[in-house]
DNA sequence: GTAATTGCAAACCGTTTGCAAACCG
DNA sequence: CGGTTTGCAAACGGTTTGCAATTAC
């Protein structure tokens, strides 16, 4: 079991690429929040430790998502929102589409169920999203308060 | 059961809108075509037979979307792929990931998961979205080849 | 008649890229 | 030392918006 700049440092070996300080802090930077973060957000919480450049942020995401690090959740107004995926359990996501609000939900039905689509279809399956669009409880309280 | 311009007039006309020739062009373009389409090519289809400008597509395209008429289907490297949806059985996505193929596939325990999921963190679900990611047949061949 | 809609062109904004200096191995 | 990475600023491309003319109702 080894921790996210283990197999930072790891895939960039393999890769001919080089440990950077500036990867580094990255790395450490995502690990250390547990949200649905954006580059601007990333970049904006970095700021505070170390500057670095936007542009070094958005060319870095790609080898974090190959590295199996990270993985883009959904698009919120233009922008793409990641996470921290290794070393956690994969989930899906509940969304209200009034305010916003995302909750995670672990469901292994469907693994079964991606395996068994892509089997009928010949697909070889490397994954899944699933997210389920609703509206939360408070937001159905305020709706109803306008009623 | 009503067809896809009546179901527009009737939303534009409880909201207060109008119904333009434009509009109608662009729900008839739209549902003539089955596939999976970005604000681009809709537009370049269009054009062949009325031109319309992009800005009328993005002001008309969220309207649509609230009408029930169409969906969001996914991101294409920055561009936003829809599909027509009224009138059609709620289907789900599998993508292959090498050369962008999609096949729909229905999985009616999802409508049951969907509803589970809301209920049990209070929610109130209006849908639900899956994307099963994998290898297509004909790319898995070409990739075996190169090895 | 009057408010909604259209087309145009400019603005917007997240993301990508060319380049020269800095730096990892 | 050589090729990679960085930061900067400019470019890019999809989408949005202000405005004046047009049109649905």
């Amino acid at each position: 079991m080894s921790s996210e700049l283990e197999v930072l440092r790891d895939y960039l070996q393999q890769h001919g690429l080089r440990f950077t300080p500036e990867r580094e802090s990255i790395v450490r930077e995502i690990f250390s929040r547990h949200d649905h973060f954006t580059v601007d957000e990333l970049y904006l919480g970095l700021r505070q430790k170390r500057a670095i450049s936007r542009a070094s942020l958005y060319r870095t995401i790609p080898l974090l998502i190959e590295a199996g690090l990270i993985s883009e959740v959904f698009q919120d107004s233009g922008q793409t929102r990641y996470e921290h995926t290794y070393g956690h359990e994969h989930h899906c996501h509940l969304r209200c589409q009034n305010c916003g609000e995302v909750v995670e939900f672990h469901e292994p039905v469907l693994d079964d169920l991606e395996a068994r689509v892509a089997a009928e279809h010949g697909y070889i399956s490397s994954g899944h999203r699933l997210e389920v669009l609703g509206t939360c409880p408070s937001c159905q309280k305020k709706s109803s308060l306008r009623n």
